[in-house]
DNA sequence: ATGACGTTTCGATATATTTAGAAATATGGA
DNA sequence: TCCATATTTCTAAATATATCGAAACGTCAT
């Protein structure tokens, strides 16, 4: 197992955990597993207009850490759990 | 084995960790286990202005990711591997 | 004490992020 | 079609971060 090199797309997606706000996205949407939530009942949880909700998942998005898909007339956001991984293998290959 | 919950200082180890710069820093330290390495040694790698390089030290250090020492002339700066395995922790706690 | 070296602090500027209201877009139902 | 609901895009202002030269500080050797 080589040892891993930090790239650019690392820091992105730490810099997509930097926010608190998204973190508690991040953690909330880690509990509901593959199926995700929709933005309403994310934004019930977290508690901030939906502009800047929207801006949010847009960046964690961003990031690789989660995915989108439209359920009628709901958008459901869940996470991407391979990007996850990676970033736990990328820090797990130092300690 | 609770379901562990975010904090401020998680999104700020994130934070710390959102920089190339600073990943790179990191990743060296790494390498360099519980010794670490001076100020000017981690200069010489990450190629940087010292007042550049000595404010990315104190972020990561204020994160609690990295602890300083001074040895003679030189302040050298390793991993605080504590803090490091917590983060870990909590992301492993979902995948 | 003076000088050389290593590192940090100060100060100023440039760039990026966060925030949220208002307007726009998308879907499904009456 | 028209309305209600869900979500995003636009826009602008406030705040935070990044950068780095110059000056200051600490330590050691002479």
């Amino acid at each position: 197992m080589a040892p891993m090199q930090a790239e650019p797309r690392h820091a992105e997606a730490f810099k997509a955990l930097s926010h608190l706000t998204r973190l508690n996205i991040f953690f909330y949407l880690v509990k509901k597993g593959a199926v995700g939530d929709s933005v309403g009942n994310i934004q019930a949880v977290v508690n901030v207009p939906g502009s800047t909700l929207s801006h949010h998942l847009d960046i964690l998005q961003r990031a690789g850490l989660l995915s989108a898909r439209r359920e009628e007339r709901f958008i459901f956001y869940s996470i991407q759990k391979e990007n996850v991984t990676d970033m736990i293998r990328l820090l797990t290959a130092c300690c």
